[in-house]
DNA sequence: AATAGTGATTAGTTTTACTCATATGAGGAG
DNA sequence: CTCCTCATATGAGTAAAACTAATCACTATT
């Protein structure tokens, strides 16, 4: 019993004709008779009671055929989709807070200008929560900031941004170059460990045999510019976010010895996930997206 | 994309394991890897991502699983139910009044013992209507009287009955037995042209150079015999209508020279019609019904 | 009686589905 | 680090299935 043989039924029954029912099926008279015999010894019964010069379903025949009919349909509509299948798959796309605030929108953009039909899904989660669902499979690709992540992964950086190390103009300060040393011991008000800007400025720290002891930590960077605006202390901060604050005269910027001054934005994926088409048009787009950074 | 497909798709997603799927099914995995690589190729996408120790479905392989797994679950229940196709087609049968009243009680009664699940369905109509229905495919089985059919059917004899000619005690008659002549002369009661009992009359009228012209014709048995007892002539009826009246005196019987005295009860079925198991075991009722008879 | 139109049958061929044997690759254990 | 286990992939060969070609048998029509 396979569909083939279903199919066969249905032309038979609708031409009421061995012969017609084969040539519309371009197979010979031949095949549509042995078809219709296996179904109707799988049945039992006769489908078809044959007639001089046609064929007529039985009472049998005709119940299969109501059977048969609504399967043949769903396979048929299903045949049609089946080469759009990557068309309706959502894609899920997990990011950091900065990158999904001034990054992705222009990603996106470019994107569904392709692929308009893909559903997308964003989740904003941190770098360690990033990799973990992409580990699990829960994603398709993370959007993330800092090195890129140990494991099954394919890495790809795509853009980068300055960081800013800035206080308040009226934050009492003997210099504004700093060393390592005296920056450790300065009022810090920092992201939350976990995050990619304190990751990095807690491992160079560490090699350099200092440790960071904020006075603030903040998961939102948006509080932590309001603490440096109002004088408790120095911060470090994407140029997106206080760029305007400095030429402004709100902030000022620092800088301290041999600390980094940027963050790397890395597109990864899991190595033995398939990249379906509309995911790989996505990954284009990402790494088309270095001149669109700020 | 056949139905085979479709049932390793299903093991694997559900075992998350070619191997397993493939002993599940009795194959190989070597089968199993060449049956997804198959549905992957016509998808023009992967449906499983491998991972080291599993497969585990992409968001297209799930899409593709939904759509399936309602197809094949009709598939296996038709599969459960096509042995049986025979014991929900309904049976058609067509009826002479009398058969229908006196004889067919006991055959569907013998019947259903052994077929409980069989929808029966009887028209009663006259014997050339029961024909025509017969030719068009319309019934499977005609219980008619008289002489069996021309045409592409096939004839069983199963029983007769007796038919009396009869009058009312007071009706005016010179003798009790009549010659055709005197007969035809009398005031005859007779059933409609097209009936069993009629049209004999009338061939065995017409071979012997004489024509009935009734004076009350009707397609209602127990109208001639009302008719009858009020002494408004002669009739001929079946002994089971007749039999229980003659024996009280309502109604006396007479003879005619050379006239027939039975009829004949037939099955007809269609020549090229497929003889399904229960309406071989109806036939056999109906053959076993001779002795059953009035 | 000849003929046209139909399904059935059977032997042979092509195609498909499957197996067997082996390659390959990732993890984990010694 | 190498070896072993546990997976899937691959390719050649085989068994099974589907199909073809040729022919038969039957019915109805001319």
């Amino acid at each position: 019993m396979t569909l083939r043989h279903f199919e066969i039924l249905r032309a038979v029954a609708e031409t009421g004709n061995f012969t017609r029912a084969a040539e519309r099926l371009y197979i010979t008279q031949s095949a549509v008779s042995h078809a219709i015999r296996e179904l109707e010894e799988r049945a039992g019964t006769a489908l078809f009671d044959r007639l001089s010069k046609s064929v007529q379903l039985t009472k049998s025949g005709r119940l299969l055929l109501e059977e048969i009919l609504p399967i043949l349909a769903s396979c048929e509509a299903l045949d049609a989709r089946i080469n759009f299948l990557e068309k309706r798959a959502p894609l899920h796309i997990v990011s950091s807070i900065t990158i999904a605030a001034f990054w992705l929108p222009k990603i996106l953009k470019a994107f569904q200008k392709d692929w308009p039909d893909i559903p997308i899904n964003v989740d904003v989660v941190s770098a360690a929560n990033a990799i973990e669902i992409l580990r699990n499979g829960k994603a398709d690709i993370a959007l993330i900031e800092g090195a890129a992540p140990q494991g099954p992964f394919i890495s790809i950086p795509f853009a980068s941004y300055p960081l800013y190390i800035v206080c308040a103009p009226d934050y009492l300060i003997t210099h504004r170059e700093l060393t390592l040393q005296e920056f450790c011991t300065e009022k810090l008000l920092l992201r939350e460990k976990g995050s990619a800007i304190r990751d990095t400025l807690d491992s160079v720290l560490y090699l350099a045999g200092h440790t960071a002891q904020p006075v603030w930590t903040s998961v939102n960077s948006l509080a932590l510019i309001e603490a440096a605006k109002a004088g408790f202390g120095i911060t470090i901060l994407p140029d997106v976010l206080v760029g305007e604050l400095l030429s402004q005269g709100k902030l000022i910027s620092l800088s301290v010895q041999d600390l980094l001054l940027k963050n790397d934005l890395i597109a990864v994926h899991h190595r033995d996930k398939y990249l379906t088409a509309p995911l790989r048009a996505l990954l284009f787009h990402i790494e088309s997206t270095q001149s669109l950074g700020p």
